[in-house]
DNA sequence: GACCAGGCACATC
DNA sequence: GATGTGCATGGT
């Protein structure tokens, strides 16, 4: 690598700052988000969690009683809702049955015993497993995402078609395997995707990290 | 109206 | 093992 990965989480740190991720009051709402954003815009997220918010539901033991037919009117804005209700459902009878919705019960053991764990539920993929890791439990996990392969790519970092796991490795063994700064940069790396990376019309010139 | 967004499972070859 | 497709709303 020409630049350090390093060095691109200073540029980006020093041009936006901090971003203050995940944004959720609790690990359980930010688990309920992670399955929520799948391929998904924030802001119609956002507004899913408030409905679920405003009808004091978000909480496992509440969502796991609710029928799948009303989560999923209540989580409509956020798209796929059908699929979305179901994988959620799928993620509260993993937790409920065998951590008894207990958040404390999800960090003991082992990150790579309990990571796999999550990728057995159906809806849950690699990355909707890491953010959980780490921005719920705050596990040193770096979560790979389309902004980040995207922004790789074009810096000829990885090619094109890297897989996650391939992606995710350069980053947890280029690093230091800090939960902070794992967070802090993911969530940069989704900032810069925003703001300049895009997919069409990439503002390429403007890029912070030129 | 087209395109896109903080994926995932499944079918088909 | 790679590649294609359905799922869906709301903002630009």
């Amino acid at each position: 690598m020409a630049v350090t990965l390093i060095e691109i989480y200073k540029k980006l740190y020093d041009y936006f700052g901090p971003q203050h991720w995940w944004p959720a009051q609790t690990p359980f709402e930010v688990m309920v988000g992670a399955i929520l954003t799948q391929n998904t815009n924030w802001s119609n997220v956002e507004k899913a969690i408030q409905n679920l918010k405003r009808k004091k539901l978000l909480s496992a033991k509440k969502l796991y009683r609710l029928p799948e037919k009303k989560l999923a009117a209540l989580i409509r804005s956020a798209g796929y809702y059908n699929i979305k209700a179901n994988r959620l459902k799928n993620f509260l009878d993993f937790f409920i049955k065998k951590y008894k919705g207990d958040i404390r019960k999800l960090s003991k053991g082992n990150t790579r015993v309990f990571r796999e764990a999550l990728l057995s539920v159906k809806g849950i993929g690699a990355e909707t497993a890491d953010s959980i890791l780490l921005y719920a439990l705050n596990k040193p996990i770096f979560v790979v995402d389309a902004y980040t392969k995207r922004i790789l790519a074009r810096h000829k970092i990885v090619s094109p078609d890297a897989g996650y796991a391939e992606v995710q490795g350069i980053f947890m063994q280029n690093l230091k395997k800090d939960q902070k700064l794992f967070n802090e940069y993911h969530a940069l790396l989704v900032k810069l995707g925003k703001e300049f990376c895009l997919k069409n019309k990439p503002k390429c010139g403007l890029c912070p990290l030129k």
